[in-house]
Formats: structure tokens, sequence, C-alpha cells
DNA sequence: CGGGAATACTAGGATTCTAG
DNA sequence: CTAGAATCCTAGTATTCCCG
């Protein structure tokens, strides 16, 4: 391997201009300083890189051959060098964003695509998950930033919190909601726990944690057995079955409010106060945030609390 | 043909970088 | 912090080209 890349440097502006004159006046350096880089350059490799004609240097085929590859990849790089320019004058190229699962589905898509109305120049990874599979993205740098439900983070272990910045964007509601026939048939206006923690509950995903919580904020009951008749892994499957009378669930109220709305789903309050879920943007403390996800980010606050999940 | 301009090379010294 | 390596500069030399 070459000592030093930037005797190719040398190399190719020599090359280019067939002079080492002409070649040190556009690297602004003196011209025995080209000469001796290039004899460097020729030591390194071993080859002679141009024949010495009096006044001229002319290519030999290694010099040719060393070119042909110098060549793309200076192209390539000026290229390369003027994007990183412009990215820092207008947003450009790739950006990793983590979001919570259903509120990324439903949001994300959406938002991307009004955004690359805006700047198509800026393309988007969207990774998926929980708190728990974003938050180490973010800390290695696989995604530049991600939303994550600061509800559900509470509940679990994170060993270093304190080397993200969180900042809440927005909150969502969280409801036990039920089909309007379920609830004329089976709760019939009866919010107690004992009537309430008897009904068919369908759970997101197997530990139900999220009917647990519910139970747990409005009655202060934590350890409770629950009928669960049915297990889904998505929040549309869940809301799909709600639906179709078959028991009641726990959802983002912002993800039913059509059906809340038409009076196709009812909420099942009690006189606790609302479960408010916060979701957060979640930066790494002390990254210095580039010009694109400065402005995607403001876009993105601006659009969801425009959106007003409560409606 | 001779002298000036252009270019490449070398030697020696100053400065900067790097590893220990 | 320091010694040695790497890099660059200046000064000077050699060669060739071009024009009067």
């Amino acid at each position: 391997m070459l000592q030093n890349l930037g005797r190719l440097k040398v190399f190719y502006h020599v090359f280019s201009k067939g002079s080492v004159l002409s070649a040190s006046k556009i690297l602004h350096v003196s011209q025995s300083a080209v000469s001796q880089s290039l004899q460097k350059l020729e030591e390194e490799i071993q080859s002679q890189l141009f024949t010495r004609m009096h006044k001229r240097l002319v290519p030999t085929a290694a010099g040719e051959r060393l070119f042909a590859v110098v060549h793309p990849f200076m192209q390539e790089l000026a290229g390369c060098l003027k994007n990183i320019k412009q990215s820092r004058e207008k947003p450009f190229g790739e950006l990793r964003i983590g979001a919570p699962v259903e509120f990324g589905k439903a949001y994300f898509p959406g938002m991307v695509a009004r955004f690359r109305e805006q700047y198509p120049e800026v393309t988007f990874y969207l990774k998926l998950g929980n708190p728990a599979t974003l938050l180490p993205l973010v800390e290695t740098g696989q995604i530049d930033f991600a939303f994550v439900d600061l509800f559900l983070t509470q509940n679990q272990f994170f060993a270093n919190l304190d080397i993200y910045h969180f900042s809440p964007v927005v909150d969502e509601e969280i409801i036990l909601a039920c089909s309007k026939r379920y609830y004329e048939k089976q709760i019939k206006s009866d919010h107690s726990f004992s009537h309430l923690k008897s009904q068919q509950f369908i759970a997101y995903r197997h530990n139900a944690q999220d009917v647990k919580n519910w139970f747990k904020h409005h009655f202060n009951k934590g350890n409770v057995k629950y009928d669960v008749v049915l297990v889904v892994d998505s929040q549309q499957a869940l809301i799909s079955a709600v639906k179709h009378h078959a028991g009641v669930g726990i959802v983002a109220s912002h993800l039913v409010a059509k059906e809340m709305k038409e009076g196709l789903i009812v909420p099942i309050h009690t006189p606790k106060p609302k479960i408010i879920n916060q979701i957060s943007l979640v930066l790494l403390q002390d990254k210095v945030p580039t010009l694109t996800e400065k402005i995607f980010q403001k876009f993105l606050i601006e659009k969801i609390q425009s959106m007003n999940l409560f409606s």
C-alpha cells in the first residue's frame, strides 16, 4: 500500500498537464516539490511513470495504467466533495430515521413524500421499532435520529439514557376501546373494574403489557389475569379486531379518530386522567446535526403537531 | 549561431509531523 | 518533550526550444 496518497494527486495533475511546473501551480507548491513527490512515488511503486524527454514528461505504460485508475477516482472524489459542500447549503443525501412501529407506519410515508416534493435530493431509510431497538441504533450512529415512545421507555431499563437528548414532540392518548355493538351488548355503561376486567381482550403482542398498564393506571391494579381472546402483532390488526366486535383493546386514539367520529368505535373512560403517551425526538447528546437533519426534524415536528392527534 | 525562456533535476537547509 | 523522518523551499545547474 502507498504511504502517501497525496502523491497520487501530484501524479494526477502532472499527468493531466503533462508538466511538473503546471502541476505545481495548480497544487500551490514549488516545482521542485512536485518533482520530488513524483520521484518518491516512482520509488515506492518501483516503476517509472514518465519518460523524461528533455522538456517534456511522456507517460510510460505503467503511468498510463495508474492514470486509468486514478482519473475516475479523482473525478468521483471531486463530485463527492461537491455534494458534501452542497449538503451544507441545502438538504441532500440519505436520512436514516427510527420511529415507533404504528406511529411510523401511519404517518412517515406521507411525511416523507411531502418533504421530498420540496427537497427531492433527500432520500430516506426508515427503521420501525421500539425504544429498545432504536436507541442502540442511535448510539452507534446506524440511524441519524429517532422518534421514541417515552411511556414505554419508562417501563424498561436503559443503562445510559443520559447520552441521549430527548425533546418531546407530541402526546398521544392511549385508550381502551371496543366497537359500538360490543359496548352496547357487553359493557352497558358499566366502567367498574370488576366488570371491565372480565371482558374479552385483544392484546398487542403476547405479554399484554398495554392492557396491564391501562388497568394499573386507571384502577391501580397490577397483577390481574385477563381473558385474552386474540393476540395480534400490529395495531392495525388490533383495530380491525375491535371493529369486528372481537373484544376490547388498547390503542392510540389518533389511530381510530375516524372510527370514533363515525361512532364505530367507542372509548371506555374512567374518572382517572387519560393516559398520555409522549413521543419524543431522540438524538445523541453531543452529535452536531447536519443541515438536512435539522430541516427535516423541523418539518416533521411542525407537521405532527399540526395534525392534532386528539381530534 | 547565440542568448533568453522554459522546464526538469539535485543539493542543502528549514519546517513540520510523528512515534516513543 | 525530543529525535528522526518526511516534506517543502531556495538556489543553482543542465538541457532544450525558439527567435532574431
